[in-house]
DNA sequence: GAACTGCAAGAGCGGTGCTCTCTTTTGTGA
DNA sequence: TCACAAAAGAGAGCACCGCTCTTGCAGTTC
């Protein structure tokens, strides 16, 4: 069964037999983790069974990753790209002009995602694994959604919002707002900012609530009230 | 050190030996399970280790519980109650006819009895082990905080309300709100429900990414942002 | 061709959940 | 009072886990 590294990827580069087969051999740990991941979830991903599955000593795959964390650290870099790719994607299919209908899409491919890949979800979203700590560089996948999300709210207008707080916002949080709105394509207004940081936690929390089953036995079809939910945060924005 | 069962406890009942002493174990082995799951989480919850401090061997302790799922089971029973209580405790401490007031004292009883128990709130609503069914009685448990919220929501009129959707909910959430609305302390309008719903969802949804490091290094202080989501959840209700 | 490096295997360490057997302790009914 | 049954604990053992270390072989490079 031909997978992620094709015959062709393998003869570009100039490589000798062991070059190659290490290369193949990191594809088909990489494909057999997804496989476990997607099948156990994060807890059931075991060293041993990757290499049982590859016919490989178990020691041997401590010559291509150091430990069981930096393969899972791997699945979720991956994750979140994949994630992001879906969102992305969805986001770029509408009208730059339809506000609403890049949020809804962009809303979607994360519920979409999610309920493909729960076990996915449940490690990048779920709990932390307690002695685990994310490096670096899972930082620039992990914020592709908020981006995406941002700049949607990048066009929208201060004075189309229908929430708004009467007070003025603390200064701790007006700078932190500031902050997070700089590198994120353009300046956006803070209230508007500010909403759409809560309804990003809101759409987490109702595709968590959704798929770890606090949703459970009430909206057992959780489909109308994801949309009614958007249709709120919608509204609150003034886009529809 | 003395602890959960009290002399007290055991003096009442009319206990053999026996019995008295299966009860104090019972209660040691809950007290180093809670004490286990603070310091290492969830997956670092032995069976064995828990033996070794009690200085038994492992398999004795397959008397009083038959696996460590059922261990596991019982811990998510008592971080349900717990968070239950705390939230209870200081809805009821507030003034009836301050609606906002006991809005804001029960998100608050979440998020700060998370931010104690970190690993607590992990197990109940964070990623589900993969192999592990919650039985039937960690079902009330795991209401307590939505009879809160719905208890609230029930002292709000439709009218107050300054978001609301301008179109029909759809029949198959109208039933699913019903039904919900039903058991929780009497009707609750579908508008006003439907708006408490997604704001039970956002509330985990904000703690969740505060806990599980979502928000870090952009609202590594997420008082104010906290604080700022609940005024938006009051103003949509329309009770500030 | 020699030297070096990468790789695989196997044994082993300490840990896990859980089961089974054996022995001791305890409670109880005749 | 004493025998018997029930309960409890200990220990060995099974199959698994992550990870390390040593040994030997196969490519790579000079």
């Amino acid at each position: 069964m031909p997978d992620a590294v094709t015959p062709d990827d393998l003869d570009h580069a100039p490589m000798g037999v062991r070059a190659r087969a290490r290369t193949q051999l990191l594809a088909d740990v990489s494909r057999i983790a997804r496989k476990h991941l997607a099948e156990s979830g994060a807890p059931g991903l075991s060293v041993r069974a990757i290499a049982r599955e590859l016919g490989l000593a178990s020691s041997a795959l401590y010559r291509y990753y150091p430990s069981r964390d930096a393969l899972l650290t791997q699945l979720i870099v991956e994750s979140y790209n994949e994630l992001g790719d879906a969102v992305e994607i969805a986001e770029a299919a509408c009208e730059r002009a339809d506000v609403a209908g890049r949020f809804r899409a962009s809303a979607h491919a994360v519920r979409n995602w999610a309920r493909s890949n729960p076990n996915e979800y449940s490690l990048i979203y779920g709990s932390p694994v307690p002695g685990y700590a994310a490096p670096q560089h899972t930082v620039d996948p992990a914020t592709r959604v908020a981006a995406v999300l941002s700049s949607i709210l990048a066009d929208i207008d201060l004075d189309s919002l229908s929430l708004r707080l009467s007070r003025n916002l603390p200064a701790s949080l007006q700078d932190q707002l500031d902050a997070m709105s700089g590198p994120l394509g353009g300046r956006i207004d803070q209230n508007v900012l500010l909403l759409g940081v809560t309804q990003w936690a809101k759409l987490f929390g109702m595709v968590s609530f959704e798929l770890f089953g606090t949703f459970n036995t009430v909206f057992d079809d959780a489909d109308a009230l994801f949309a009614a939910s958007l249709d709120l945060d919608l509204t609150a924005l003034g886009v529809i």
